[in-house]
DNA sequence: TAGCCTTTTGACAGCGCTGTCTTAGACGCT
DNA sequence: AGCGTCTAAGACAGCGCTGTCAAAAGGCTA
């Protein structure tokens, strides 16, 4: 016989949580009330038996195992999180910290992040940290002492900062990084392969016909733009194009930047390149700005791409070709990761997603015009 | 004196969690691990008196209070969030449940309302609700019963639909709505003034000058766009100016939309409006798209304003002129409203947050050119 | 100094689960 | 029949806090 626990429950409407009265028997209980216990009632088993069911530990007979699915179902049992993590040693919580500026790029990271979660009953936690050094540290060990995350999403440039890393590791919290720019053994990381993107939208501008493509490149510190360069620079070695001087400028990724680096390129109306490659999109927004001003016409007069597929992106005319980059896999990858943890000792520590070449508007042959 | 609890505690290497195991005594705990005991030992009290100075509740000696905020402050410690959730009546957890498509505006909540979780120590769940219907229902339950958030925040436009507000009120989950377009008595909400806002742009295309001034409205069924068209309207007819048929053009929100509008309104060349005033960005960007192909230079011949500052509203040229909606300071307000829970019965259930009139490069006077 | 009231503090149960240990039963082998 | 071995299931403690209630400590009056 299982232990007879709490065999009617009623919510009164006073109080916020609910002070339970004795009342008339009910076989079903408030909403969203139901615990382990009345589960394990209707089922005529030890609250044990359904958690061992609940998480798929062996030992369970078939008979009894859908004995207490059917109880759970009926009752519409679901666990509560907070019980969990007390009582065991997963709070079903990932962290997702970001201190990106971009927002479309951290909504992207955070809805694919939320998918993986949801689709193993965790929930996300999303914390902006924009502290550095000692005070990051400190809101990092705050944070994991109140909410112990099962493990945490960490995006760039967030991703680099060693205080970061070094206290995540000194509080034992597991975590994942999207597209690091260094350390990279130091942890489990996704990321896309950035000098391909650029060497493959670098091929595809030949493939138009273009040869004097021009490249804006990003900051310089900045691990994946600089992929971005090396795929640009590859591609035309590769295809034995000549990249004259001056046509690989400088860039923030700003854009600012992208205006600044359009103006000196094509500034000369005589000699322009036929093609313009910005290592992102803002940039390319900037480049497109400049062409307007100068009446240049995009994509007849000049080839204009871009990369990461902003927002942005789309809202613009003509609308422009860029790369997508897979972020909301990548943050669901991160977030498997974290909730399976451990699997991550095999091989490499990199998880590798592809890209996407999205063409649109603002590209063509070259010199159409002419 | 209190309670001899645990006096020394070492983590293992060994465990994810960690076994207790005895050792050599040691004044400091492991990172993070440190518990109400250790604070009350600490501090020469029970822990009920060490849990009564956290949550600020009276009936405790002002030295007892210092001794034991000495103690904890020593010790950095910080209550854990599951435990609090399952022993009190708060989960120090709010919800924030979004359908928006729109990356920009979400990411906008969110920051205000993390930032206002942590000045109270509380947490955002972030949540994507695509469901509708009985599905949605669903979602609802199970997620209160995971993790019971003091109250969740909802966006537009998932906050208009029926069964959320209904299955949040059967599951007891107070909840904020955030430019909510009906049933304003229905909850607290917090909302901007479109129609004021709407009335401000457009009087300030008129002081520019401007006598012929188009407006694009948004979906009908959408409350706050039709506000938006009221204040326009409103406008033009306090300052005495027609507005002439088909001044004013539907739209859906959308950069097409924005385009199709444009087209119509830019259409005859010796018959266009000096000024379009778009009711929001994305068609903003639709009518500066058509008006790049059409020649027709901003703001020299065409002065253009948008509505809510995109993100994409300053990475194009000319920058936009807009109205900037305090979405994070509305997702702030709304936490605080649940974070200090029921005190709002006060007067009118809403409040109301200014907006921003951002002037950038697309407005100008009228016909500068001519 | 006893008696009463108010303020301060502590003991203890229990929130809803999981981890550990134990027991009950089934099965096989000698 | 006796014993060891295995699987299935339950008893129980306890995670780190808060809520309730009772006890102790002060303060005041007569």
């Amino acid at each position: 016989m299982p232990p007879a626990s709490r065999p009617w429950r009623i919510e009164t409407l006073a109080g916020w949580r609910g002070q339970r009265i004795t009342g008339v028997a009910s076989g079903a209980t408030d909403l969203g009330t139901v615990t382990i216990d009345d589960v394990a009632e209707l089922a005529g088993v030890s609250i044990k038996t359904v958690s061992r069911v609940l998480n798929r530990e062996p030992h369970v007979r078939e008979s009894t195992r859908l004995r207490v699915e059917a109880a759970a179902a009926k009752l519409n049992y679901t666990p509560n999180v907070s019980a969990r993590a007390l009582a065991g040693s997963r709070s079903y919580l990932i962290g997702l910290y970001y201190d990106n500026p971009s927002l479309g790029y951290v909504g992207q990271i955070e809805q694919g992040a939320m998918a993986a979660c949801r689709r193993a009953g965790y929930h996300l936690i999303v914390e902006e940290l924009l502290e550095t050094g000692s005070a990051l540290r400190d809101s990092i060990v705050a944070l994991n002492a109140r909410v112990r995350p099962d493990g945490v999403i960490l995006t760039p440039p967030l991703c680099d900062r060693p205080e970061l890393l070094e206290v995540l590791e000194a509080v034992k919290a597991p975590y994942v990084r999207i597209a690091p720019s260094w350390d990279l053994d130091r942890s489990p990381y996704v990321y896309m392969d950035d000098r391909k993107a650029a060497y493959e939208m670098t091929a595809y501008l030949q493939g138009l016909g273009h040869r004097d493509i021009a490249f804006i490149g990003g900051p310089p510190d900045h691990v994946a733009a600089a992929s971005r360069t090396e795929g640009f620079a590859e591609a035309m070695a590769v295809a034995g194009l000549e990249v004259r001087a001056g046509r690989i400028q400088p860039g923030e990724f700003s854009f600012r930047s992208g205006w600044d680096a359009a103006e000196r390129l094509l500034k000369v109306a005589r000699d322009r390149p036929t093609a313009i490659f910005a290592g992102n999109d803002d940039m390319a927004l900037g480049v497109m700005a400049v062409a307007n001003r100068l009446h240049i016409e995009i994509p007849a007069d000049l080839t204009l791409v871009g990369f990461d597929d902003s927002p942005s992106a789309q809202v613009i005319w003509p609308r422009l070709t860029t790369v997508r980059q897979p972020a909301a896999e990548m943050a669901s990858m991160a977030a498997d990761i974290l909730i399976e943890r451990g699997s991550g000792e095999s091989g490499s520590r990199g998880r590798r997603l592809d890209f996407e070449l999205i063409v649109r508007d603002s590209s063509g042959p070259p010199g159409r015009r002419g």
